[in-house]
DNA sequence: TGTACATCAGTGAACGCGCGTTCACTGATGTAC
DNA sequence: TGTACATCAGTGAACGCGCGTTCACTGATGTAC
């Protein structure tokens, strides 16, 4: 049994990550399996030792990001749902608050590396097959159902509200489109402003019940 | 001087017209020259004759739907403007409501062949040259420059909303964003839901000052 | 009006490059004795 | 402890296909006379 049991795996998962770098910035057609290869330090003939096909790697790529992130929000929304009634209405430390910022934020905008996938490949997703649509959508249901819930926890008497889930789609819409559009600007002024400007309207969104004016 | 003087002209946007149909659906790389020529009732050889080349096409197809787009979005908001006092707060039928409503609708949600390529090409948009990216942010300007007046024509005493232009943004980055998102999710039935939610927050962020509850 | 001509939009074969994929081989590693 | 061996991750040359691009040619068209 030559080389340890791991080392396989973690050769794997080394250029799952150096693919998925590289597909966030140039695209799945603008990067070929010797660049990945090259830039995990491998040739280009070992690949196929590790996926069956280019298609298998940006799937493996894609959809580790995105179940990882997925993870991370529902664990969010998990701890936020352990300490339920300590959250209070207009809570500026919520998860979600948190979580819109930081998604929202002038280091997202300019990180092209570690950018979630739903900024960096919207078009690449919609002309994809159903395996990485499917991861697509179950990270968006992550990032939905968190803010649903905190939405419905701003109400100190614990109500439902109707439009939570409406609000809480509209909500990631934002987030993502805010982000797409002003990937897409060359003007990067006016692309931080678009940044801010869905900020500023996510949170209007977020806190609309309480009628913050 | 053989052939009319327009036949070559005609043919160059017949070509862009059958391309623009083409890149929309599948993006840059997924669409040969042959493809588009063929689809044009051509053969290969003759494409050069009116681009330099794939990129031009493709420059050419974008730029000519986001102009006209664009210049439509401008005129309506010209014509707004020459009949500002007849817009009255939250007048159903001003320009901006019409256009969201049909912007976030399931026709232009289904129409993989005629819509709007701020939605069908975010990702290849952003890895574009400054050329197609000027187009873009063109049409974006276009697009909350006629938000941005209606927001302040809602006012009756014509007051300026000293938040009109950052709503604005938020209102187009929902508007791409929600009909971004939707197009990537394989679940119709969600992608119709972010679609309406969307559509009912921008006609939220449409109306906020009027604090319609 | 009719005919010869010049132009150039359009044709289709061919070129060349890049890239995904294959395959015979290598050599580092852990195991058996 | 040391040595022979079997395994298989990794190598790199080669293949084949598709596509962007080129180019010599064709033939439809408008003009000149």
């Amino acid at each position: 049994m030559p080389y340890s049991p791991q080392h396989k795996q973690q050769t794997k998962e080394n250029i799952t990550e150096v693919a998925r770098v590289l597909f966030n910035r140039h695209g799945f057609d603008a990067v070929s399996i010797d660049a990945v290869m090259q830039a995990a330090g491998l040739t280009r003939g070992g690949f196929y030792n590790h996926f069956t096909s280019k298609e298998a790697l940006y799937e493996a790529a894609v959809a580790s990001f995105l179940m990882g992130r997925g993870a991370q929000w529902r664990a969010d929304a998990g701890i936020d749902t352990s300490q339920s009634g300590t959250t209070t209405p207009d809570d500026p430390d919520s998860v979600t608050a948190l979580m819109v910022r930081s998604y929202l934020s002038s280091e997202h905008l300019g990180d092209l590396d570690g950018q979630c996938p739903m900024i960096a490949l919207p078009s690449d997703i919609a002309r994809a097959g159903p395996e990485l649509k499917s991861a697509y959508q179950q990270l968006l249901q992550a990032m939905v159902g968190l803010f649903e819930q905190d939405i419905n926890h701003q109400q100190a008497d614990g109500a439902q509200q109707p439009d939570a889930r409406s609000r809480a789609l509209a909500m990631a819409s934002l987030c993502i489109g805010g982000m797409v559009v002003a990937r897409t600007l060359p003007d990067s002024k006016l692309a931080d402003e678009v940044r801010a400007a869905a900020l500023a309207s996510v949170e209007t969104l977020a806190a609309a019940s309480t009628n913050p004016d």
